[in-house]
DNA sequence: AAGATATTGTTAGTGTACAAATAGATTTTG
DNA sequence: CAAAATCTATTTGTACACTAACAATATCTT
């Protein structure tokens, strides 16, 4: 394959790649999400969102919930726990076992919250029509 | 809103939201990266594409074409010059300017990896017909 | 009951990603 | 021309995300 003048040309084309649409998009979505709600990330609002629906859980099941490792879900909930969030308590019947709950100012914060971050995954679709938000959602839903 | 049996109701469902599927069609898309290229990063690897494509280029520049910003191409660039795939050399005309050129070895592994690259967004998209996949994919693109 | 196996959480290390502050170089503008 | 604005890159700090190795506890198997 020749260059010329500087340009390679080549069948790779980085822009039409799924990865890279994919972080874009991503990259996207995470803006807003910062700018409507400063005070948590995205994660963490995720794990507090299954907390509130779920009520006490162990640690890493809450972090099966949310698509976490157990490393990561760690990291999470300990900053949650910082923010006054979220509570952890030991199991007494199995010794190895972090429950995890949601705490009174956390339950506010996620029900003052809720119609917003509903408000965010709006923003992240709306160049797209009803009809085709519909069927992009069914569609990477399946890509995972 | 009440309480049933550690269950709250919440028409907040985390796995309907476009950034918790998008996260999790990130994840497995990394995994899949990792498995088949698994001596660069996808975005190093991104860095790379542009970099052979386009020739010699501002280290800034490179990151706008890859959709990073300043500070995360610093570091993709500086891992890839330790493993020998880009070197940098200071503009004489400009002396804020880094250019940043591919090397011989990082041509070589890219031309070497470029199918394998695309077999990954191929493996990415695979769940979906080859219809749904091109709908998918403007869909995305539409979303950055 | 003993030994093997599995699960739960922690720690350390690597690699994105972004914001904000800094500093130097260049360009624009009054 | 000089001041202001812009651009380029660096540094620091915070936050995911994953791998691998580890310790403690629980469970399964023989």
């Amino acid at each position: 394959m020749d260059k010329i003048a500087g340009f390679t040309p080549t069948d790779y084309d980085l822009d039409a790649q799924v990865g890279f649409l994919l972080r874009r998009a991503t990259q996207r979505y995470l803006a807003l999400f910062a700018r409507q709600i400063p005070t948590l990330t995205s994660t963490q609002f995720a794990a507090l969102a299954k907390l509130y629906q779920l009520g006490p859980t162990s640690q890493n099941a809450l972090g099966r919930a949310t698509a976490m490792d157990a490393a990561t879900i760690k990291g999470v909930i300990d900053r949650l726990r910082k923010k006054g969030m979220v509570a952890s308590t030991r199991d007494d019947e199995d010794q190895r076992r972090i429950f995890v709950e949601i705490t009174e100012v956390g339950g506010e914060l996620f029900e003052r919250d809720r119609t917003r971050a509903l408000d965010i995954s709006a923003d992240t679709l709306s160049p797209l029509s009803p009809e085709e938000q519909t069927q992009f959602l069914a569609l990477l839903a399946r890509l995972t």
